[in-house]
DNA sequence: CCCCTTTGATTTAACGTTATATCAATAATA
DNA sequence: TATTATTGATATAACGTTAAATCAAAGGGG
């Protein structure tokens, strides 16, 4: 029932805690014989060290936080599953923490702050070797204050400007350019776009950027104002985004939607509207979800990030950044993944 | 940088680490003089309690385990999300950990043993006050172990016969009640099963009773035999089975697929070989993953699983089981979820 | 046979807390 | 005024671990 600790191993062979301590650890130089009968009873007494208390004493606690604007999402809890993947080779934990992150901006940025300084202070007063997290941008201050503190803390998937720790991301930018470029090489050139209507979303300007490049570098020429949409990009939104696109432009015929949730909203309002996908307008999506993959009838051709190697990386860069105070800053290339909402241009 | 402890604040106020202790906390008995005086010091300094020294001492950690089969799986990772939004209210930390468990059974059950020890051992080792999982029933023992070694331990979804922890499920028999009895009000009488081939998955067999009960509730008369098909419930295995049982029913008007995924596989396999849904064959899923809401055309109709609830009462009941030792059962009603893919009977 | 090195173990101390016991000073009671 | 409570603070000890210093005994070299 009660817990066996060093003492009792110690009490059980009449030798020092500290024996006991050296023999578990190979450190010191114990006689063969000693520590050959001490590991013995560690065995037969089932004996398991207490985390705690050698976190206590070694100020390393093997823990690491995790710090995501949801979990009950796919998206990151697929990340969390690369990290833990990795992270569990090297005998860390894993302590995870929610930002409640508002992309609908609907909350106050004081409530926010709150929540997120509460978050990670609660991980820092665990002892925390390290945090990984997805910061946001809106509440800058908190992270350049906790780094500043002295806690390490890396970046995955955002990045706030000017912060130095280290950083890990997809490179959005190739990202739209990606996903245009299949379009284009199946013979599109009215392509259109749904922008975000947020200024500090970053993600999404990049991909509109490489949308913007695929079409420079083909030699397209297009009125891209008129082939582009600001709206809030959630599924009804984006429904909407891409009923007046095609109004605006009848003679569309594809549509590059910059995250999946869009693209569905896109394709429900459409086939609503009557359009066929993908005979007569193609739709590309991007993130690849788990949405995308499992839709009847349409599974969407989108442009993948890496999840799980998305995790495993930052953990892999965490823990050097941990052990030597090493930064690095990473993009890792999206993927583009083709389904069967794409088809060359009729 | 370096992070300011009692002793820093006793140093600076020449009194003793005790009595800043005892003032923190609002215990002992000190003259509200000196309790100010700390309290300002303590702020002023910007203190934070080590919560590892804390548990060291006081045995109590606040930190909780979570043992998911799969992390990057949606339905896990909103109950977590429950378990989260309720600990958060009580000062919990999580701890997260994955136990692999591979439903398709590939693994051998020794390495699956090993690995379900191992990550509860790491939890306990860490001191956690106690664990919510989601139990594996084909390693039993491992449980067992774990709770006469004195962890406090609650069982989520799953429950291993004879292991008298808490537990918290969804009543599956009354889902798959539920299930039948909207198709039934919908005029259906010929209705088909998806069964699973694997004789330990409770919850299918669960709502296979269900469908059952209903039948014979209503006065249903039917070769229920003709009307199953045991197969393996993935993606593709529920669309051949769908297709079988299509194939081998002519007449029949309704199917209950017993999980989202299966449902969206029968879809998939049904439209493709040209049966109209709803018009034709109404099509019901269980679990109301976001998947089935998110479906363009074909939104899913399903039996939802209230999985924040699922995760925020665990919690409840765990704590109570850490506080009072007072274990506790429970089923949860799912609840119907209508969307597209039922209609009335032609 | 004495001094020096090596080996094997123990002591001391510390990580940051907090419960309990103790002690001194003051206030209340007889 | 002597005795007893009460109040406000400190001292002691402990949670389980481990690094560093210390010490004793044995082995080696002259």
């Amino acid at each position: 029932m009660k817990r066996i600790t060093m003492k009792d191993i110690a009490a059980e062979l009449e030798v020092s805690v500290q024996s006991v301590s050296q023999a578990l650890n190979r450190t010191g130089r114990l006689g063969s014989e000693t520590r050959r009968r001490i590991l013995n009873a560690a065995e037969r007494l089932n004996y398991r060290p207490n985390i705690l208390a050698r976190g206590l004493r070694n100020r390393r606690s093997y823990l690491l936080g995790v710090v995501f604007p949801f979990l009950n999402d796919s998206f990151f809890s697929r990340i969390l599953g690369g990290i833990e993947d990795s992270s569990r080779r090297f005998h860390y934990d894993i302590l995870i923490g929610n930002s409640f992150i508002d992309y609908s901006r609907r909350s106050d940025l004081n409530s926010l702050r709150r929540a997120e300084i509460d978050v990670l202070e609660r991980m820092t007063n665990r002892g925390v070797d390290g945090i990984i997290g997805t910061p946001n941008p809106r509440i800058p201050g908190v992270y350049e204050k906790l780094a500043a503190d002295g806690a390490v803390f890396f970046q995955l998937m955002k990045r706030i400007p000017g912060l130095n720790t280290g950083f890990l991301g997809v490179d959005n930018v190739e990202g739209g350019r990606t996903a245009v470029n299949h379009l284009i090489s199946l013979g599109h050139e009215r392509i259109g776009f749904l922008q975000t209507e947020f200024s500090d979303y970053e993600e999404i300007k990049d991909r509109g950027t490489g949308y913007l490049k695929a079409l420079i570098a083909r030699g397209i020429v297009l009125d891209t104002d008129r082939f582009e949409d600001p709206g809030d990009l959630s599924f009804h939104g984006a429904g909407s985004s891409a009923l007046r696109l095609v109004k605006r432009n009848p003679d569309m015929t594809a549509l590059f939607a910059p995250t999946d949730m869009a693209a569905l909203g896109a394709l429900q309002a459409l086939t609503e509207a009557g359009k066929r996908i993908p005979e007569e307008l193609s739709v590309i999506g991007y993130d690849d979800l788990e949405l995308a993959a499992y839709q009847v009838i349409h599974p969407l051709t989108t442009v993948a990030q890496p999840k799980e190697e998305l995790g495993r990386k930052a953990f892999e860069l965490l823990q050097e950044q941990i052990e030597t105070g090493e930064t690095r800053n990473l993009l890792m290339p999206p993927k583009l993944v083709v389904r069967r909402t794409t088809a060359p241009a009729g």
